[in-house]
DNA sequence: CGCCGCACGTTATACGTAACACTACTGCCC
DNA sequence: GGGCAGTAGTGTTACGTATAACGTGCGGCG
């Protein structure tokens, strides 16, 4: 419990206070307002006296001087502003992303702009009109479909996120191996002796999830006994319910594992099996993707592909400022972790039909 | 798999486009820049006549005008952007109230800028220069106490979330009914018979926990038979684990139900009663409270308290609004919701002493 | 000696917008 | 006919910053 020690006579309103301007720490420190800027700037090195420089710092403390952000953006042409278009931002993996790219984006002494599309945040608006500042680049969600349409035109460094890399319309790309995890996942399944394995698949439009279902085949190709089957899934733990329903009461052998493109589907799938009366992973085994924290938080704890989203969102904060730069910015490709947990076990001998 | 029609020779690099300003709209429609200025702020009538008007509007149209925010806001002194300065973003409960606050705020076409503080993304820089523009408010939580202390100096209104209602440096404060909602649960818990409780308190110091404990506190009062202590937890699955370990084991008869200040804690305890060989609910009750998706993922699904965190963030957002037309905003206190689910039921015969 | 850098500053300007102050014209009533 | 209100505009300014352009002494060098 903090003590109150102002007495704070009046609640802070609206009466706005008369700002500090770099004019008047100049008056302060008995220079001009050009130097002032220069010394604040960092660039007055052979320009000002350092005795000068100093007494032009000690001013700027001691009145509170903080520049006018809207001024230095209308006269530099730049606002070190970036805006990070995401799907929607009540889930956890996106909450990283954002956290990853503002932390390099403070590096930079830049600042991230969030635009959540529509479904989020109600009818399409202009994601440039609703970043307050013009904008310096865009960070974007390959899943975020629609409001990318309106970037497509713009004259801006776009940076997209698992995407198509061969994209033209981006600047640069950063990835997530999701292939290499779809294939650990399945090798792992197959290594437990799976070969019904029923893939729940996101029912969204997006590189990221065609990717899933190519690597999954692929992986599946050389394995002649094997008999892959997809259900199409809505992102969330009532989509999981539903899907693994379809998958484990629908015509022909029951699969014996269900790999599901995200955690939330795969949380939602064990219960669907438990509702059925399997047992997972002793009847069932299901796998996860994303580790997010509730896939430790059910139990059996999920067998999943850890995405390191923080670095998704740093890396493309980083890709970025290479492109504000000059410097060509190269495909990143960021590798996945496969995490071993207790939603998968060998398949019941019953099953091996 | 949408199809690539433009051709895009080149990728969208750095090279500045020339930005179109309203002195190009006014020479496209033929008058002068202070017209556009007029027709385009919709200050017009009996200024401009309506046939000019629209050929500004169509000139503006025509080039795809946009007017620079940074010289807006420079000119007017106003940047019609606010700061939510949220503890922690990876938790979906401040990815809800976020949400809530970007929806009204478009509604009134201002912008949002987080702040998440210092533990989220490094170490404590200045809030205010951390958001691009000047800011017009802030919205902060009380669980964001080290980024808040730079705020109270400032002369901006201050909307506080989830803080003590008569906290003098606040300009409106927004509240759930939290001690509602743990009443709520004591009175469930006492229903269903149990009478020694648990309450996994968050180790955070922030009002919204005090209110908990209080609350509880208060709930039980006036029955003779209570017997509640208190574990600390850390705000996480983890944290309800180890906290629930405790409380399970420690000295003295065994608790009947686990009342946790979060679902996150809620979920951990779940685990580690199963590690300990009780079955939930039978041999021990588990309440949560926030309603975040974890809780309908995990198995039974948690008796918990929905917390309306859109309307958090909706609601702090309208009190800004207010303090910043000169409306003085009202307190606001948000009924919560009783959700009762699996992880509760009435209390063992055997454990009746 | 004259003139070039160099260190140390200042003056002036432009960024794009909103809005104040002003002009000009047209009816229209007293 | 003079004033007055209303309509339809334009010219100009200021917001606060960064920086290009412009002095001004002064020591040194040809």
């Amino acid at each position: 419990m903090t003590a109150h020690e102002q007495p704070s006579p009046a609640r802070p309103g609206t009466a706005a206070a008369p700002r500090v301007t770099s004019r008047d720490v100049a008056r302060a420190a008995g220079v001009s307002q050009a130097a002032v800027s220069l010394v604040l700037g960092d660039k007055w090195r052979g320009r000002v006296s350092p005795h000068k420089a100093e007494s032009v710092r000690a001013a700027a403390r001691e009145l509170g001087y903080r520049p006018n952000l809207a001024a230095r953006s209308l006269r530099m042409g730049r606002t070190r502003t970036a805006l990070l278009v995401v799907p929607a931002l009540t889930t956890e993996y996106f909450a990283r992303v954002y956290t990853g790219a503002a932390r390099v984006a403070a590096d930079h002494d830049f600042g991230v702009v969030l635009y959540p599309s529509p479904e989020g945040i109600g009818p399409a608006r202009d994601p440039f009109a609703s970043a307050r500042a013009a904008l310096d680049g865009v960070i974007a969600s390959s899943m975020a479909a629609d409001a990318l349409a309106a970037m497509r035109g713009e004259e801006l460094p776009l940076v997209m996120l698992d995407s198509d890399p061969d994209d033209p319309g981006a600047t640069a790309t950063v990835n997530l191996d999701i292939a290499d995890g779809v294939r650990r996942l399945a090798a792992h399944l197959l290594g437990l002796g799976h070969r019904r394995i029923t893939h729940l698949a996101a029912a969204v439009d997006s590189w990221t999830f065609h990717v899933r279902s190519a690597a999954l085949a692929e992986a599946l190709r050389g394995v002649p006994d094997a008999e892959v089957r997809t259900e199409p899934a809505a992102l969330s733990v009532d989509g999981g319910l539903h899907a693994a329903h379809a998958a484990l009461t629908g015509p022909g052998p029951r699969p014996t594992a269900l790999l599901c493109d995200d955690d939330l589907v795969a949380a939602g799938a064990c219960k669907t099996a438990r509702r059925l009366g399997l047992r997972v992973p002793e009847d069932l085994s299901v796998t996860g993707l994303d580790d997010l924290a509730l896939s430790r938080a059910v139990e059996p704890e999920l067998t999943t592909v850890r995405l390191p989203a923080e670095e998704v969102g740093a890396a493309g904060m980083h890709a970025l400022m290479a492109a504000l730069e000059g410097r060509p910015p190269a495909p990143v490709s960021l590798p996945v972790e496969l995490v071993v947990r207790g939603s998968t076990a060998p398949v019941p001998p019953a099953a091996q039909v």
